[in-house]
DNA sequence: TAGATTGTTAATCGATTAACAATC
DNA sequence: TAGATTGTTAATCGATTAACAATC
């Protein structure tokens, strides 16, 4: 793995959709597959994901395309997926409910250990297999088990106090569902946000197009 | 509005996040704002927003910038956001419970008309001001009120058949929150995925670089 | 008028596609 | 061996940036 550093970002972006992808044959019980066999899955030209691949290494055959197995496993490397990262959730609304529920966290590579909110009548409760802890106990957790991420599925207005404990304490990323910009200062501080908005315009323009 | 056809996909993906900017000012009762201003807040070049704006028309005016009020009116036109549509949600969980209280579609320019359901101990229930309608009325619902789009919150197992049905009655977009690529053979019914392992997999992506 | 900032053209940069030698 | 398909180099295409005349 690892072979030439700075990655565009397109290509990053590509990346989870090349895993589906390969998971799903993988799954399959598919042995082998080509450049060209991916493309047409996926709509893509053979050679944008050969050229894709060839950033992070060699990873297929003259003659043969790529071993599934392989393939599958080289991609969980780029993403980290193999890295077992911890993460906790933190706001147990119907957001963060559906997310325990629902979410394939495993299928990302990683684990769910603890899920927090401030709501009394929710503290206590369980959770699909989570015991809902108490938010004021979150300092205490962080230092203790030292999770690397945190779901961030609390109300907008104590989202900038709940993500600056969650930086101080040393979480290396989070998943943000707050519709607040998190300005973290810390750089090694990764912010995934999830932009709802973005997504319901795409398609507000989707089929606004046709119809002028 | 309207100049140049075949926006590309780029510009497009970026004029979320000019509204939102814009919306923003407008709410802090900012009047005018220049392509400089902009390009500093979104952390893009001022040139690249001219170029982009430019794609729809003369929003601007030469030694002044950029009358926000009639800038936001522009890109809403362009988005779609000043069109009414309706929206109905399939699927009341806990994720489309979360939807309908917590997602500003007015923002989006949508208005939520129905929410339903398959499960007779929800059907009936109040949330947020929805009544939750019973999943056999979906299709008579359609055919009687014509809803623009539909969230589609629903469990897998269930995504074809009511994605069918949707289809079938004439729905013109699905928001689609299932893990499930919708086929659908009409291209004039548009399909937004919100696909939230990609994202959790950038994130992924981003605390794995250095450490390695 | 002088300063500011647009819209647009031209230049640069980067990403995608095509082609092909290498080789399984 | 012959056919298939890779990884990579070169060619093309598109998107971003820079420059600047137009003009408010």
């Amino acid at each position: 793995m690892k072979k030439n550093m700075n990655i565009s970002s397109a290509v990053i972006l590509r990346m989870p959709r090349y895993y589906r992808c390969i998971d799903e044959l993988y799954r399959d019980n598919c042995i082998r597959v080509s450049s060209g066999t991916l493309a047409q899955r996926l709509g893509l030209t053979a050679s944008q994901i050969r050229q894709d691949f060839s950033c992070f290494g060699e990873f297929g055959q003259q003659g043969y395309g790529y071993n599934v197995k392989k393939l599958r496993y080289e991609i969980q490397e780029i993403l980290g997926i193999n890295n077992n990262y911890t993460a906790i959730l933190v706001g147990c609304g119907h957001l963060g409910h559906a997310l325990i529920n629902n979410f394939d966290f495993e299928k990302c590579g990683f684990t769910l250990t603890a899920v927090f909110d401030a709501d009394e009548t929710i503290i206590g409760t369980t959770i699909g297999n989570y015991q809902v802890r108490h938010g004021k106990d979150l300092d205490f957790y962080l230092e203790s088990f030292q999770p690397d991420t945190a779901v961030l599925t609390v109300p907008g207005d104590v989202a900038h106090e709940v993500a600056e404990r969650l930086a101080q304490h040393g979480i290396r990323g989070i998943w943000n569902y707050t519709n607040c910009d998190l300005h973290i200062s810390n750089p090694d501080i990764k912010v995934e946000n999830v932009v709802l908005i973005d997504s319901l315009l795409n398609l507000s323009y989707k089929i606004s197009e046709k119809s002028e």
